[in-house]
DNA sequence: CAAAGATCTATGAAAAAGAATATTTTTATG
DNA sequence: CATAAAAATATTCTTTTTCATAGATCTTTG
């Protein structure tokens, strides 16, 4: 067996590539880019993320997500607002604009989950979901705690949120 | 709870991204691309792969991994041949140097790989590589039935190797 | 409280990736 | 067998990403 066929990084890195795979061609068709998504669906319950939160569950680099939200700002799809108490903050909410584009990329995206999902035993889907999120918790960074301050009156979005409890980070 | 914390494609690709994080920043700090890694861990035992099978391997569209190619090739990492039967088809393969290379990131990657193991039970961990070889497995494009010839006699390399570290770091 | 350091987002130049297509060789077809 | 279609890799041009750093604001501390 090659060495890259038991290594868990690899094993990660190809089925998360070839799982969404299916789903990015599809974004393809629609002219989406995969950012574009990943953005509209990490902002779709209408909590609005700062632009450095967004990059680390976006899994990009700062700068990277900066640009993509200047051009998804242009196009409407997201927009910027103030942080009330820190002035250097900003933060990214999805518009009206951005929810109809989601809107049918979020069905899309829970049809393709299912036919991925069929393809092990329920049990194992579940026990492979909670391994997954174990993973992430023992290595997300730690949220700075001051994150979880409650007062983003919605603008032109209605929606509810909530803010869930503080991470495990045991390990 | 979100949307994306929830959706199994995020869980991997984030698993993945987070996972693999802390070795790509070992590189980093040793001046090695990743996509030069991975080539290179792929080519590990020697065997050489057309262009196209590697890219379908270090999930990389076909033209990027040939300039990378032409990259590692300037740098005598890997280099071409033709192969016999096809001459629209190259093999890119592993050169010394490249081995050389190669070897103490090797070491460096079975370490952080049980590093990471550690996070989660031992048959848990098992049972994830299985589920995630069996996503694989379902998903990659099937091997033509003729990709497995066996002729590649090795011409200025040393084979055989078995750089496999020590190190606890248990945790 | 002023200065130094840390944090957060933006920007600019350089590198890499992506899309589309050209080129060469192989396979299939009439 | 000639020609059309397919396949594999390379190339070109455009867009995106990355790296390094600037600019601005907040925090700490002597």
């Amino acid at each position: 067996m090659r060495f890259v066929d038991g290594y868990l990084p690899y094993l990660l890195a190809r089925a998360s590539h070839l799982v969404s795979g299916g789903f990015h061609a599809e974004l393809h068709r629609r002219g989406v880019p995969v950012g574009v998504w990943r953005v509209l669906a990490t902002l779709a319950d209408g909590e609005p993320f700062t632009v450095g939160e967004l990059a680390e569950r976006v899994l990009m680099k700062q700068p990277t997500l900066t640009k993509l939200v200047d051009r998804m700002e242009a196009d409407g799809l997201v927009r910027r607002r103030e942080v009330p108490g820190d002035r250097r903050k900003v933060r990214v909410a999805i518009t009206a604009r951005g929810r109809a584009l989601l809107e049918p990329l979020l069905a899309a995206a829970r049809r393709h989950e299912r036919e991925i999902l069929a393809i092990v035993a329920p049990e194992e889907a579940e026990l492979l979901k909670r391994t997954l999120a174990r993973l992430i918790a023992a290595l997300a960074p730690a949220p700075s705690a001051g994150e979880m301050e409650e007062d983003h009156a919605e603008g032109d979005d209605a929606r509810g949120k909530q803010a869930d409890a503080a991470e495990g980070l045991a390990q």
